[in-house]
DNA sequence: ACCTGTCAAGTCTGG
DNA sequence: CCAGACTTGACAGGT
């Protein structure tokens, strides 16, 4: 099985290079002239894209495929005040050139709209907000020319006491979804509400990929380990929304999500450095069955921790036969 | 140069 | 019914 490992949004190693430079609605509105404080915006968006094709470059120096982009790119995007904005036109040369370096390397890039992007509410306005927001990422990938296999991942929601009906509601308001933002989703699942097995029944009957997170199933579980629901979660990326466009026969390579425990009094919080124990114990279960996984690192080092779990790798790889390290992020478990 | 309170957004808990 | 926690990088305004 190969593995590759990816990580999340920003550099601890490069400075200066934050892809999430933003403005506040509160400095926004306190400009006298509304047209360049549009234009500012766009030029802050254009910093952002700029840094995140040097954070690409950087990836590639390192032999990393895989990264999660900010979903703060463009500041104030989807504010209810700047409706009227369309920030895209400006953008298109910037996005072009994110898109052209991500193809060209065959890297694997995704999105992870946070906890406002709500499907399971039962209030309208929020709906009607996550579904904007979703639209906006969407918008930004084909911005970038990227194939569906470029996915917004989010997570169900809510439970608002009472989680059936909540994952009832998820599905309708799914259903009800442009086929260009379903064909672009997967489910994660969290460490409070929608635990992995509760998930991966949703993604079943959806059709969607689902992203396991070994660090959120192991504080929020019902007992299970958590390979013992691979092989069900596995089966998710064949469904024929999680696809890969350029060739409709080959699965997608699953995803899977790595962090540790802060600390055993703060269990849920992501530590600065990964573990390598318990997900090469994980590892080991699924190589048999999975002929690829994909391993966003979530730590608070960020890419720094996927170097420091590389380089323990690479001790650990002297004496164990299990595996090999095949370059600067990806190894090879078992034969 | 460094520190602290605040930020557009949602949900849950406790009072 | 409402305030505060949750969580996070970065702004904004202060020293």
């Amino acid at each position: 099985m190969i593995v590759r490992f990816g990580y999340v949004a920003m550099s601890t190693v490069i400075k200066d290079c934050s892809p999430s430079k933003t403005m506040t609605m509160a400095s926004f509105s306190k400009l006298e002239d509304r047209e360049a404080g549009l234009r500012k915006l766009e030029a802050i968006a254009k910093m952002n894209l700029h840094n995140t094709l040097r954070l690409l470059k950087h990836n590639a120096g390192s032999e990393i495929q895989v990264y999660r982009m900010t979903s703060k790119l463009i500041p104030l995007a989807t504010h209810p005040e700047l409706q009227d904005w369309n920030p895209y036109a400006a953008l298109e040369d910037s996005f072009a050139e994110v898109g052209s370096y991500i193809r060209k390397r065959g890297m694997r890039v995704s999105f992870h709209p946070d906890h406002f992007t709500v499907l399971s509410t039962p209030r309208p306005e929020v709906l009607a907000s996550s579904v904007r927001d979703l639209e906006h990422h969407v918008r930004m990938l084909e911005a970038m020319g990227l194939p569906r296999t470029a996915k917004n991942n989010i997570h169900i929601g809510g439970a608002y006491g009472d989680k059936p009906a909540a994952a009832e509601r998820f599905c309708t308001h799914f259903a009800a979804l442009p086929e260009a933002l379903k064909m672009r989703m997967t489910l994660e699942n969290d460490d409070k509400t929608f635990n992995a097995a509760e998930t991966l029944e949703v993604c079943r009957r959806l059709g969607l990929p689902m992203v396991l997170d070994i660090h959120h199933q192991w504080v929020n579980n019902e007992g299970e380990l958590p390979w013992e629901l691979w092989p069900d979660i596995l089966r998710t990326w064949d469904s024929p929304l999680a696809q890969a466009d350029a060739d409709p026969g080959a699965p997608l390579v699953p995803k899977i999500h790595v962090s540790s425990p802060r600390s055993p009094s703060d269990p849920r919080s992501h530590a600065d450095l990964v573990e390598p124990a318990p997900l090469l114990a994980f590892l080991k279960r699924i190589a048999p069955d999975t002929p690829a996984v994909d391993a966003m690192i979530e730590a608070k080092a960020k890419d720094q921790a996927l170097f420091e779990l590389m380089g323990m790798l690479r001790e650990l790889a002297e004496k164990d036969p299990e595996i090999t390290i095949l370059d600067g992020a990806s190894i090879r478990i078992g034969t």
